[in-house]
DNA sequence: GACATGACGGCAG
DNA sequence: CCTGCCGCCATGT
């Protein structure tokens, strides 16, 4: 029999909903990182598959993707967003200060899910 | 099936 | 300080 049914036995589904339930438990006014997620779950030399993640995110849009950033605090996905101001524009009504598309203090508002979830 | 790309990260030069 | 390269996994062509 043609049993072609190529294992779809791929816990991705379970990579991306680790992704969105740890960036949904980012607290309000502070910022997490691709690396800091990637890490949390595992994929920590894929930090880009987090961000692949986020892409998916646009359908639940519970995740307030505006909260991650790269590991420099960069505003770097905020292409992704309805408009290019719209990250910035959540993070300061959040409280987060952000300069040059930039976070303000990143490091200080930095929330690392590998530490505050251990 | 192979190649190229992507919301990244770290290191080397 | 800046530029370039590799690694990693998934998706699209």
């Amino acid at each position: 029999m043609k049993n072609h049914k190529k294992n779809t036995k791929k816990p991705i589904r379970n990579f991306f909903e680790d992704v969105y339930e740890v960036v949904r438990l980012v607290p309000k006014g502070r910022v997490t990182t691709y690396g800091a997620v990637a890490r949390y779950l595992g994929t920590a030399m894929s930090a880009r598959m987090v961000g692949w993640a986020m892409n998916g995110a646009h359908s639940e849009k519970n995740i307030p993707a505006h909260r991650v950033v790269n590991s420099q605090g960069l505003l770097t996905g905020k292409h992704h967003f309805r408009t290019p101001i719209a990250m910035q524009k959540a993070l300061e009504k959040e409280g987060t200060k952000v300069s040059h598309d930039k976070v303000v203090e990143f490091q200080k508002l930095f929330w690392d899910p590998a530490a505050e979830l251990l």
